[in-house]
RNA sequence: UGGGGGAUCGUUCAACGGUAGGACAGCGGACUCUGACUCCGUCGAUCUAGGUUCGAAUCCUAGUCCCCCAGCCA
């Protein structure tokens, strides 16, 4: 075979073994250069409606199309689809030239719209007429769908079909000179009602549309239908690939048969996969939905997955184009972490972002051997690792705020902040140990007592002791007050984007506002925009600044392992867990909440019981040894005893054994998996195989 | 049950008849004046069944599942 990557197009060197791998659309265009089909050229657009805001599935797009012509050394135009005034409004035209630019590209001076080619458009129309490919139809929306026929029936074709050629030209010219009513008529083209694909069944070409376009105001009543004019668009502005998302792909044979039927310069389609993202929304429909409900506050709320939204929230232009580097490019429908963009985020930020100390959530420290009245002023790096971004000063005083959560009266063993007795570092400052606790009537603490250590300052003890934590702070007096917006994310689920009643699955802290933060006083010179990392507690950008108070936005939280932690002790300390190793069935009252496409997830096996014992300290529990057809045998430790009275009687039995279950580190020992049973109770019984199932078969 | 697409670690992208690899997530560890960053380690996948082949994620056959299409929206 030939080497594909010696081609030429390659840049030296690439082909060595680090070489990136080429998407399919890349491998698609290396053909047509190799071919010479576009003679070596390469020209693509991104094409956005004007009727509603950018999101990040629109900077998949973006990137794709500006990314690919850079790459090859081609251009890329930015082209407004505006085809439809009833939906479209210069609004968004204006912020779609914002976020594109604000992304880091940019068209020179192509910026087109469809609207620029309705007059050629019309003159293409009537050539259609001309050869015969398109006839003015006189049926209404309802005669032509019950016309269409279905996905398995053949349409019929209309009435119309056959005026003459004169008769069309007549009727064409008199609906662009608005003598018909919007759906008295339309141009279809002359394909075939009895294609399988529905899109070839005589599609509308041109309607009637008595409505002010938001460019070309009352000049047309008539217009061009997508499918239209988006090839002859690309045709005219030398397009070379015209990459679209994945539902047009049906649409591609019309794309290619307008061309062809006006014999004229033809693009080539190619069809990636949207972007999905989890724990949100990306259907135009249902964003608008958002925003005229008010759910969240206008397309530019930092909750939104618009481009306008991030900005506002502090995602930066690279890290976006990052995680549409990251993602790549399929024909896969593809649902993508929302955890990556987040990663692509604090990657970025992390490099950039000034440091800065903010208190979320004060708790006020009295510092009681620090001189009543003193001041002093430490100079603290912006950047751990990066000493270009400068010093700023911070005060410290004899009082000075910390966050509430890195207190604890009764901490826990890996809880390694503020206790009593205990001694942490304020960071940049001194050692400073908790003596006493002060507390309000409802036993809440309010306040505390420490003492520091005049030795550490500047942080480090000189006798080389060390302090596990190291807590983040701000000098009351010298503090700023400020608004913070937490964001998380829009909705509690995954993909809420299934069904229609996808409002009820918003999350309702999707916002928690803060009034009573903190800040060093060297934030009061942030200007709006600007990102700082508020150290141990995530991204923030400054919103506005009208006003007193300044409102910062959270970009994003830092990664928290010790949040994990936390919570991981809480589950086990505060829930009654159910018992372990067992799958409870469901209830009958409430919906089973486990959806069939994780249930599919599960690697359901045939395991034969070998050996049965009882769990010392424990009356629910057995030991269970289980051949699940690995050459060894798996201990699982399962709560069914309720329903096995007589131990000897599961020896040999098969039983259904979840095998791919991350394995559970107990009290008692490691357990490897999970058998199947169900009810409660001396109700309990356990899923049994009969038959002659070897142990290890999957369970289907 | 028409047509068009798609099935590879939990997620996503690769591997183009020759060792199934990367990233994110997870887990473990090292480091640390951010429980951050960084570093190291680790877990983990070819939809199913046949066939071709020395060799199959890749080719063939038959299934299964998922997505899109019946706008005068794009």
């Amino acid at each position: 075979m030939e080497e594909a990557k010696a081609s030429g197009t390659a840049a030296p060197g690439t082909e060595s073994a680090g070489a990136k791998p080429v998407d399919f659309i890349r491998a698609i265009i290396n053909e047509h250069n190799r071919s010479g089909r576009f003679g070596g050229k390469v020209h693509t657009r991104f094409p956005p409606e004007p009727n509603g805001y950018l999101h990040i599935g629109h900077a998949k797009s973006v990137c794709l199309n500006f990314k690919i012509a850079a790459d090859y050394n081609g251009l890329c135009n930015l082209r407004m689809d505006d085809t439809n005034p009833v939906k479209e409004e210069v609004e968004y035209i204006e912020s779609i030239i914002q976020d594109v630019h604000w992304l880091g590209f940019d068209w020179d001076d192509r910026l087109f719209y469809a609207s620029d080619y309705y007059d050629r458009l019309y003159e293409y129309a009537v050539k259609l007429i001309r050869l015969g490919k398109a006839y003015v139809c006189d049926q209404g929306p309802d005669e032509m769908r019950q016309y269409r026929g279905t996905l398995t029936e053949p349409g019929r074709e209309s009435p119309w079909r056959s005026r003459s050629v004169e008769e069309n030209l007549d009727l064409f010219e008199r609906m662009r000179k608005g003598e018909f009513g919007e759906g008295e008529k339309t141009l279809r083209a002359r394909i075939d009602m009895a294609s399988p694909n529905l899109n070839m069944r005589d599609p509308v070409t041109y309607r009637i549309l008595h409505s002010t376009h938001h460019r070309t105001g009352e000049k047309w009543c008539i217009y061009p239908m997508y499918d239209f004019a988006h090839c002859l668009s690309d045709s005219l502005e030398g397009i070379t690939h015209s990459i679209c998302t994945l539902e047009f792909e049906d649409h591609r044979p019309l794309y290619d048969w307008y061309l062809d039927a006006l014999d004229v310069y033809h693009p080539q389609q190619i069809e990636f996969a949207r972007l999905n993202l989890t724990y949100t929304v990306m259907s135009k429909r249902k964003l608008l939905q958002l925003v005229q409900q008010k759910n969240v506050n206008g397309w530019d709320d930092p909750r939104m997955p618009t481009i306008a939204g991030m900005r506002r929230r502090g995602y930066t232009p690279g890290a976006i184009r990052n995680f549409c580097e990251r993602i790549g490019v399929a024909k896969n429908d593809s649902v993508v972490d929302v955890e990556l963009l987040e990663f692509c985020v604090r990657e970025d930020l992390n490099l950039k972002a000034p440091r800065r100390m903010a208190v979320l959530d004060p708790l006020e420290v009295v510092i009681e051997n620090y001189p009543e009245g003193q001041v002093e002023e430490f100079r603290l790096p912006n950047h751990p690792d990066d000493p270009s971004l400068g010093f700023r000063t911070v005060p410290f005083s004899k009082t000075v705020y910390i966050e509430k959560e890195d207190f604890m009266e009764e901490p826990s063993a890996k809880f390694f902040r503020l206790a009593p007795g205990r001694e942490v570092r304020l960071r940049g400052a001194y050692f400073l140990t908790c003596t006493g606790v002060r507390k309000n009537g409802k036993g809440e603490v309010t306040g505390l007592t420490c003492s520091y250590d005049p030795q550490t300052k500047g942080g480090d003890a000189p006798d080389g002791r060390k302090v596990k934590g190291t807590l983040h702070w701000v000098s009351a007096a010298h503090a700023i007050k400020a608004d913070i917006n937490l964001y998380d994310r829009l909705f509690q689920v995954p993909s809420p984007e299934g069904g229609d009643n996808f409002l009820d699955l918003l999350n309702p802290d999707s916002l928690r506002r803060l009034s009573s933060a903190m800040l060093e006083p060297s934030l009061a010179d942030a200007r709006p925009g600007a990102t700082f990392q508020f150290e141990r507690q995530g991204y923030f950008c400054l919103d506005e600044k009208d006003g007193q108070t300044p409102v910062f936005n959270r970009t994003v939280t830092l990664r928290d392992t010790w949040a994990k932690i936390d919570k991981g002790e809480g589950d086990r300390g505060r829930k009654k867990a159910p018992a372990p190793g067992v799958k409870p069935a469901p209830k009958k009252e409430e919906a089973p909440k486990i959806a069939m496409e994780d249930f599919a997830k599960v690697d359901l096996r045939v395991g034969l019981i070998r050996e049965v014992s009882l769990v010392e300290g424990s009356d629910k529990l057995l030991r269970l040894m289980v051949d699940v057809g690995e050459g060894r045998l798996r201990q699982i430790f399962a709560g069914i005893r309720p329903a096995c009275p007589d131990l000897d009687d599961l020896l040999g039995r098969k039983v259904a054994v979840v095998a791919n279950l991350k394995e559970r580190q107990m009290k008692f020992g490691l357990s490897e998996g999970m058998i199947l049973a169900g009810g409660e109770g001396e109700r309990m019984g356990i899923v049994t195989l009969n038959g002659d199932p070897l142990p290890g078969d999957r369970i289907s």
